[in-house]
DNA sequence: TTGGATGGTTCATTATTTGAACCGTTGGTG
DNA sequence: CACCAACGGTTCAAATAATGAACCATCCAA
């Protein structure tokens, strides 16, 4: 595995649960020497992508993220298309929402929200890379995705998240065909326990998912009316977010029934 | 020079101007060989730091980023506080503001705003790290900053961007002298030409810069009252982003006069 | 006072990186 | 239509950087 990759993991382990970090539990996390992790750690932060509590000595994510976040979007404004849209469908929906972009064979989460209208609500870690197999954005982003890249998807090993994940790969052929058919995928505890969600690709300027838009929805508030309005809202949604986003749908997908 | 930094470094020639750059034209811009270059960038896309067009192979800032920019407001919400106090500085002085975090020893600028309401406007680049002994911003930091980072970034060579840019250590310490006493920095014309700006210091908790908030003003429009009044309204600024971000202001910090 | 946990450093050894040389594709020009 | 320039991409012997075992310093709890 080359240095470039060795040091950039560990700017992965970070997350809202685990916002700063010392050497030592880098080490662990990594599985690599102290000696190791300390010189990837000081490279990374002489070029501001960790900085350092001066006095507790952990890191932290450093400015040059923040820097070159906004020189992306500064061109390519991804983040502001989805902010409104999501918090939109939070609004409608009652219910965490979040959009991911598809990074290679997994999803990386670029903006969530939560209404926080119920007492109880989805944890949601943006620092999450979201695997495709497992998740209803996943399950989205395959079933609009070109053949290719399906199969090398599915080449892979594909574990298992809780005990309802689908690993079998003829049954997660089939959920593609439906959400084929639909336009969204509905998983049902198969990344999460207790949280079900519906997922919709986002179509890039050549008509192929580039991310996706997911609602999750806790078991203990899922009924059939409940999870066709979701449906029908992240339709409009997936519509409203790829067109923002300088995306054409393909030809085929399906049409928000009127109403 | 360390592989990290050779690789992180591509990450730095973004920029608005240059929101997509190909294989050849990081050669030209990092002095490498195209082996070395094209290699550190797949390990970079690899690791979802860029992504590359599927069909003119250029490359752009990729969705880690954008990650891990998520993660880092999560918890340290430094552009969520910086926003709105940096656009309600833009709407009263009329002229495009920003905000930068410190970055060893520069600045990494990641907010800004022009509230657009004159016929030219500056221009902002945002994945410009900004100098401090050339700018309002970093003059600014020093002037609060301990002796010995003063000592340190003085020691360095001190390039000059302008023909009015100050290069003399002594005239600098000056610079800082005075910034201490009013509490922010004016500059003219010493990092673009026909540009003035002043900049004042965001203190962190231990009541040291960790970055600063300026304001930018083409030379064409700068009078002694209007500068007077920038300086007014930013020393509000920055005690409110202060306290906002959970800093503490020195206790010899400067109070703006009422009125 | 001692021991454990943490952060940090050194340098001989090992692994990875490097870049000169090469190949393929595309588009413009004569 | 052929050629050339510009660009993206690959290979592998040689060179360089990375690695990690062993060590040191500090702090805090028992």
């Amino acid at each position: 595995m080359g240095t470039i990759t060795k040091a950039l993991e560990l700017l992965g382990y970070f997350s809202r649960r685990r916002p700063e970090i010392g050497l030592t539990e880098f080490v662990r996390l990594a599985g690599r020497d102290k000696a190791t992790v300390h010189r990837h750690l000081v490279e990374l932060e002489e070029n501001g992508f960790l900085e350092q509590h001066p006095v507790a000595r952990t890191y932290r994510l450093g400015p040059a993220i923040l820097r070159l976040t906004a020189v992306r979007e500064a061109t390519h404004p991804i983040r502001a298309v989805f902010r409104p849209v999501v918090e939109e469908l939070a609004r409608q929906t009652g219910e965490l929402c979040h959009a991911s972009l598809l990074q290679g064979k997994v999803l990386s989460p670029v903006f969530h929200t939560d209404p926080q209208v119920h007492g109880t609500q989805v944890h949601f870690d943006e620092g999450e890379i979201l695997p495709l197999h497992a998740t209803s954005s996943g399950l989205a982003v395959l079933a609009f995705s070109l053949s290719r890249f399906v199969d090398d998807a599915f080449g892979a090993p594909l574990p298992a998240f809780t005990d309802k994940t689908h690993t079998d790969r003829a049954y997660l052929r089939a959920v593609l065909e439906d959400t084929r058919r639909t336009g969204v995928c509905r998983v049902d505890q198969t990344y999460d326990s207790e949280v079900s969600s519906v997922g919709g690709p986002i179509f890039g300027p050549e008509g192929i998912p580039i991310g996706a838009i997911a609602v999750a929805v806790p078991t203990v508030r899922v009924t059939e009316d409940k999870m066709n309005d979701v449906q029908q809202a992240l339709l409009a949604t997936i519509r409203q977010a790829s067109i923002s986003a300088g995306g054409v749908l393909p030809r085929d997908f399906p049409d928000a029934p009127k109403g």
